[in-house]
DNA sequence: AATATTATTGACTAAACGGTCGAAACTGAC
DNA sequence: GTCAGTTTCGACCGTTTAGTCAATAATATT
């Protein structure tokens, strides 16, 4: 009756369209895909993403082992489809701007948002992060996890062409989102260690004020 | 004749004065130690630390899998060296700089020594990087992550404790050091996948004077 | 209700891994 | 050269883990 689509679909079940489930079948299958899901994540941000198991997830998820496999095909797999949701719900976040924003008002949002959706997701926070050491790692593992990120980066790069000139290439986007991205990456994982949470709020904003500033005159330059 | 001190001493070896080896015994088992520890680099930078397994390193290094484990306990040992070796080194280009800078010049120094390191140890930034992760992780390890970099915040602390008012308090200090941290670990990580690497560097330089402009004045503000 | 289809289960297997230990190689002292 | 002390070696063992599969439970169809 309902067989569960091949490695294609999977992810996008999640990240599309999720596609009301109608019957019973299909209502259980949808409630044992969110329960593995959500479980990973919690696993793989206290874990670690290695050095969590299929057991760790499934005994969190109160499920038999071989449900696992008949979900996802391995632990890449699931970690994947977890990424992807993470960096899609990011980017929704950055694209309900205000239309008619300046560009230092635009440049604030997009910080904004990724404070708050830090604040707000922190496992998925960490499992972004993890995801973003894979530098030289495997090559097969590295080029499938870099894909959601050029994802993110185009985000970004759309939501700033309005307010350079035509002119500008793609490259200088792309720097910039680069140096956003690791601004906002790499300021909150050090904060994390640096400082207590509550102090994190108050230290972020004028910084943040100073930083947009340069973005701006790094932009129209 | 000679036997390899425990745990504590370990370390030692490598961040403090190397104690010149003198006979062939000590110099056989300096060669080997080196070995490990530059196998464990690579193979912690390649595979990361968690899929890294000891018959990698030791296999790398071209030795058998028990003299591993005469030199260190475990995997979380040689890391421990590593980490405190390639933070010793960080630490050593921050401090040569020039005792009559300005403030502007001072933090300029502090992010192009970043930069220079991590272009000439892409393997240690990997590693440094890989730590920095361990943020909800399990505890032990955790804390035991953590020292290393505490000594680097102090070392930036120290250096620019004399450019700001001695009413200036140690938190502020402090959120700076995660900023530059952040901005510097951050911009590169993502850059590696954002940019071609020749491209780095023309791209760091317009950011950084921005970054140098913003920094100062939170910093006397 | 009976039957068919599919999802779930958890015991099981094979492989991988961490860590050990006795043998062998190396070194220095005599 | 011999002997004692030390390092190195890699086969070995116990444990853990990924992945399988036959049995079972849940649901749909007739």
């Amino acid at each position: 009756m309902m067989t569960i689509e091949p490695s294609g679909n999977k992810r996008d079940g999640i990240v599309g369209i999720p596609k009301k489930p109608v019957n019973r079948t299909e209502k259980r299958v949808a409630k044992t895909q969110k329960k593995l899901l959500s479980a990973a994540l919690e696993v793989f941000s206290e874990y670690g993403v290695d050095a969590a198991t299929i057991d760790d997830i499934t005994q969190r998820a109160d499920l038999g082992k071989g449900t696992f496999y008949r979900h996802f095909s391995d632990k890449a797999e699931i970690m994947g489809c977890l990424i992807d949701h993470a960096i899609e719900k990011l980017i929704g976040k950055l694209r309900n701007v205000d239309p008619g924003a300046t560009i230092q008002e635009a440049l604030e949002h997009i910080i904004n948002m990724h404070y708050q959706f830090f604040l707000e997701n922190q496992d998925e926070f960490i499992l972004l992060f993890q995801g973003r050491l894979f530098l030289k790692l495997d090559r097969q593992i590295t080029e499938q996890m870099e894909e959601p990120f050029n994802r993110y980066f185009e985000a970004i790069e759309s939501l700033l062409s309005p307010y350079v000139s035509e002119k500008m290439d793609l490259l200088r986007i792309r720097r910039f989102a680069c140096a956003v991205a690791g601004f906002v990456f790499g300021f909150f994982s050090f904060a994390m260690i640096g400082m207590e949470s509550e102090e994190i709020e108050t230290s972020i904003k004028p910084l943040r004020q100073s930083f947009v500033k340069s973005l701006s005159s790094f932009l129209v330059q």
